[in-house]
DNA sequence: CTGTTAGCGCTTTCAA
DNA sequence: TTGAAAGCGCTAACAG
């Protein structure tokens, strides 16, 4: 009913071998067998069995995303550009979203990834000795997007700068009482960022000559929700802060209404400073530090597509500069402005 | 190096067959005998090539679902949903972004879901005929989320009534002028809700004895910065409007945002309805429709899991109760209030 | 309850 | 430049 090799082979009068070859674009073959195999491939509307391919190849021209959230607005532009990319490369995506603890622990544990991809993409997550050693044992390149690990391809920006540049705006702008909102650290569904922003949000004060005040850094859940009652914590404390940095937007947000019921007026009595630069952010006239996540995530894919096309010629294709940092900016808004009197 | 069903076969002492029985939990094995197959699989580490599987079977255990966004809320609720319930039931995901309208146009030419998934799943696309001839030329079950069509299976709410209800509200407070902010019905990469909610405003209007005004209904483009520009253009018309009803709860984050630039205050000046309920909704006071996306998700795709079960048994199950319509609730905030005297 | 065997629809030598 | 043929690693009759 649906067309098969065989049928484009005796309608184009060739080998189902050759069509296999002219279809695939593979050197000699004359052009006029191609051309004529094309054609009949045209007029049965025969596209390849992708199962028999992968079968009689070894390769699978799939890639697996592993992503711990896809409703969140990292993620999500992460997904849709390497979804673009992998197409527009003849590649399918296959999706793992870990969503919970159990998940993740399921997902390592399984590996639903085994004889299914050529190469996988791992997003931002904190990984362990056990975690990174199942993902080698699939003797496949990773590429991992929002952290790195030496061995592994990775692209990623500096957020220990990044963080340290918003800080250091703050503190230029005369802020001593600098509070940070950020990630659990040591939550099991964490992904890298939390840690290193929060070193560079402490560099940064050291070098302001402030010394770190525990008091000052709330570690919530990296959610609009746990910006906002970071902040309801932190201006009810005595000696409260004048300015605020969020280790996301989000987080921003949820800091940003809190200030507002409280009758506090952003910037004039307290600057908030967050990360990411999402849509919003705009809106709302957040001062933020602009990651670049397409880019991020273009550059992982294509180098991870190139490596796989190496591995198809010489079978071991190791990644030269496997570490890319890409730049983030400061963009400043109107959140942030000097501190009160 | 990786293990294959023979050397299972070898290992456990019986043929390849009995192997694929036992791991497949089939019935006729020998409880010992699975035992034995088991623990020779789980020394080895074994897990079936899923390609050879597909190859020899027929079946895929792959579902395809198609998108026109990947970062949008709603969007990224169904993937995440459909995602974890697929995974659950064995089946992998393979998302399909359709992103622009060139992509879109190339997707359904080139259908790039042939020969690779069992069944279907497509989200608040507004398709046309041809399209639809497409996916029901692939030969495989269909679920419409967001949407509807006679002999599909699909998951929808009510946009017609769930819009009535929240002019409605408005209407009741009081308001005559009120305004619509919406997506565009003509663009081509549009999805169904925005033609019902308007259909649904214009009742609403209608029914309060309230003939509607072109002027007072904008359709842009779907986004926050559309729906800022929207209410920039009504709040500068002659005769503005007392109360905006925003097809989603993004325009109207851009309408509160140009209301609270242009010094009025809401709801006292003007009231704002949004549509989704989105998490930031409640931050920001929205009065707006909740629509139960994961619900949707969920009940799509269990019911074209079991349409695929049933497949499998007596060849060519038709779907009984094919639409499904999920409830919404309007939720009253902070945004909305008594019309101005 | 278990084994034998014939494919599934391709890709890839190897020969010609 | 092309064709023949041997798999790829499973599933699904069919036989026993």
């Amino acid at each position: 009913m649906v067309a098969s090799i065989e049928d484009v082979a005796r309608l184009a009068g060739v080998s189902i071998a050759t069509v296999s070859r002219a279809l695939r674009g593979l050197p000699d073959v004359a052009s006029s067998t191609r051309d004529r195999v094309l054609a009949a491939a045209n007029e049965l509307n025969y596209v390849a069995s992708p199962f028999a391919a992968r079968l009689a190849s070894g390769r699978t021209t799939t890639v697996g995303l592993v992503v711990p959230f896809v409703n969140r607005w990292f993620f999500a532009e992460v997904i849709s550009t390497v979804e673009s990319e992998l197409r527009t490369a003849g590649f399918d995506l296959l999706l793992y979203n870990l969503g919970d603890e159990e998940g993740r622990a399921r997902f390592f544990d399984v590996m639903p990834m085994r004889k299914r991809v050529d190469g996988v993409l791992v997003a931002s997550l904190v990984l362990d000795d056990d975690e990174f050693k199942a993902l080698t044992a699939l003797n496949r390149p990773v590429g991992l997007l929002g952290l790195e690990r030496s061995g592994f391809l990775s692209a990623r920006i500096d957020d220990v700068a990044a963080a340290r540049n918003a800080v250091d705006h703050l503190v230029g702008l005369g802020h001593r009482r600098i509070a940070l909102i950020g990630g659990d650290t040591d939550d099991p569904m964490a992904f890298t960022p939390p840690l290193r922003r929060l070193e560079g949000y402490r560099a940064a004060l050291r070098t302001g000559g402030i010394e770190p005040d525990q008091a000052l850094e709330r570690l919530g859940y990296f959610t609009v929700d746990g910006g906002r009652a970071a902040a309801r914590e932190l201006l009810t404390a005595a000696d409260p802060p004048t300015a605020i940095f969020a280790e996301s937007d989000e987080m921003a947000y949820g800091a940003l209404r809190e200030l507002h019921d409280a009758g506090l007026r952003v910037p004039e009595d307290v600057s908030v400073v967050g990360f990411d630069d999402q849509p919003l952010s705009e809106l709302w006239r957040l001062t933020t530090v602009r990651q670049p996540v397409a880019d991020q995530a273009l550059d992982i894919t294509s180098r991870l597509l190139t490596l796989l096309a190496e591995d198809e010629l010489d079978g071991d294709a190791v990644p030269r500069d496997p570490g890319v940092v890409l730049p983030t900016e400061f963009v400043v808004r109107g959140s942030t402005g000097p501190a009160p009197a």
